[in-house]
DNA sequence: AGTGCGATTGACT
DNA sequence: GTCAATCGCACTA
């Protein structure tokens, strides 16, 4: 596969202008049995004074990743058991970032299986915390610069996007009615209810 | 030291 | 569609 990293430069530096510029990128993972990676269906938008967002409060040791330069990975645990791939947003010192919420697989899909425990196509990273798990991403990951090639890297794809939509986030109570989740309409391998998907 | 709560998932009706 | 498991983290004392 012929892709080359996102620029740094290039980024839109707002919060919901990069989650919406991420939609149809490629997200590679490098693992010692080859290549894994997908294009970006679905992301959300966690902006400066978010409430929702976990830099609300200011910065902590697990969310000191979200305050880097734009394109800088920030990993948690959700539920105590699920990986959340986070895009650093914003200028340096600032607080904000992009979930990445679902992939349409693209390479190394018997590795995705095999990290899944799945076979289904669609079942493999539709979902922040199963796109980490097909992906084999961890908190070793946090704070990882996504610009450039490595273990873990954002890429150009070749191929057309197709209409983005908006909606409102998934899974929060606070700032709830802000839409800032993007995807692309009627795509198979985005995660949420029917009403969220068209 | 104790408490409450999730940026979810998988099993089940 | 509903619902419980699960545990790290931030907050209170």
């Amino acid at each position: 596969m012929v892709t080359v990293p996102v620029v740094r430069s290039e980024l839109p530096i707002d919060t919901a202008s990069l989650a919406r510029y991420l939609i149809g990128k490629l997200v590679v993972r490098d693992l010692p049995e080859g290549i894994v990676s997908g294009h970006i269906v679905e992301t959300e938008a966690y902006v400066i004074g978010d409430a929702a967002g976990h830099a609300y409060r200011g910065m902590t040791r697990r969310n000191r990743s979200l305050f880097l330069e734009c394109g800088h990975a920030y990993v948690y645990i959700a539920y105590g058991s699920s990986f959340m791939l986070n895009v650093s947003s914003e200028m340096p010192g600032i607080g904000a970032g992009v979930l990445i919420r679902a992939l349409e697989p693209l390479e190394g899909i018997p590795i995705m299986q095999l990290n899944r425990g799945v076979d289904r196509l669609r079942d493999l990273a539709r979902g922040p915390g199963r796109l980490a798990a097909a992906l084999r991403i961890d908190g070793r990951l946090d704070g990882l610069d996504l610009c450039r090639k490595g273990p873990l890297w954002l890429g150009h794809s070749d191929r057309e996007a197709g209409e983005i939509a908006l909606s409102t986030r998934i899974g929060i109570s606070r700032d709830a009615d802000r839409p800032l989740r993007f995807y692309l309409r009627g795509n198979p391998f985005v995660s949420g209810p029917k009403r969220l998907r068209e």
